[in-house]
DNA sequence: CCCCTTTTTTAACATATGTAAAATATTGTT
DNA sequence: AACAATATTTTACATATGTTAAAAAAGGGG
């Protein structure tokens, strides 16, 4: 087992035969990346799912010309631009590496086939797809129902840490608000 | 096979084998509802998954007392409360119909146990899971980048008529604003 | 058909957050 | 170390949307 870590991590979602787990592990790869790398550009078909043992990145892509943070991913995440995936388009959104890290990736096509191949890897894309779909909806409640002030003391709780490690600016986008009102919220000025 | 119309709408999803197919039919039961009728209560385990072939519903729950709308089904879409069903814990949703309305249902338990034995029925339970994804994400954009008024016109492109048939209080509380602020936009005033 | 309840609209006012521009701090490179 | 580029904070002002309350309209049951 190559990539024990990351398969370990899958095994948490839905068990896996020691085939399946061997399989995964065969598609799987390991690479050491430096901050502002790109995993996926902008208006690029995206081909491969990443998980990122250590180090942070960030789903972004653009709006009005800003550019606006979709999403993070910190150590032992899960990132990948899933709508292009899924749909083989291009991607309006682009995946950018905020820290130098440590990131698995594998073949998104490789991943169907082996859903095909092993039952159990299929259950297990279900489920992780449930999880996503059960965690963006909290965060949509967050969205709604936070003020920006609150939403700041969210992301610090389930991402501690994250403001010394991210610019700035890319919290604000993520957060929904302004790196002036973000600025205000941290200066405790309400 | 006693409920063609619902099966079918699964299988443009994804394709199922015959067996898979009548396994799925067998587990649906088919009911009719007038307005009002609760297909979930507040604070019970959702124990089934549903699809509205003709009619209304929404999934609501309580904000400080607030009665928001989580998200509508009309005609032909599906309706359920995921994270009761995913977890098996009590619902900090309910499932109200917000019209008389011909429903199909299934026991989600009958539908993981299929899960186990069919993989094409493992296989439609990801693909449905990653488009649910996908759209709770799609909607995410909406509440960040939209104004109240456009997010009401959005709404009235993919559910129209909607606000001749669902009360507009509801209407007003998924699209994340009060009655007042509505009001104001149905007018006309900006 | 009328009364009572609920829903929707209108009005007046409050406020969180946005925008723009300038000042300050931080970071990276030679 | 010094400069340039970038990031962050501060200030002043604008505005969309919320809150509260009351009036008007619509709907349901006897």
């Amino acid at each position: 087992m190559k990539h024990l870590p990351f398969i370990q991590v899958l095994q948490q979602a839905s068990p896996l035969s020691p085939e399946a787990a061997a399989a995964m592990d065969e598609i799987t790869c390991f690479n050491h990346y430096p901050k502002g790398h790109h995993l996926l550009n902008l208006w690029q078909v995206d081909r491969y799912f990443h998980f990122i043992g250590k180090g942070s990145g960030r789903v972004y892509y653009l709006k009005d010309g800003m550019d606006i943070t979709d999403y993070f991913a910190m150590d032992m995440q899960f990132i990948g631009g899933v709508e292009s995936l899924f749909t083989k388009q291009p991607s309006h959104k682009a995946i950018e590496l905020t820290e130098d890290s440590e990131v698995y990736s594998f073949l998104f096509d490789d991943f169907e086939k082996l859903c095909v191949r092993y039952h159990d890897i299929e259950r297990l894309g279900r489920i992780m797809a449930t999880y996503a779909f059960l965690e963006i909806q909290k965060r949509i409640e967050g969205i709604r129902f936070l003020s920006a002030a609150e939403r700041y003391q969210e992301l610090e709780k389930n991402y501690p840490g994250i403001s010394n490690r991210i610019a700035l600016k890319h919290i604000a986008s993520y957060l929904g608000t302004t790196q002036v009102s973000l600025s205000r919220i941290r200066s405790g000025i309400q």
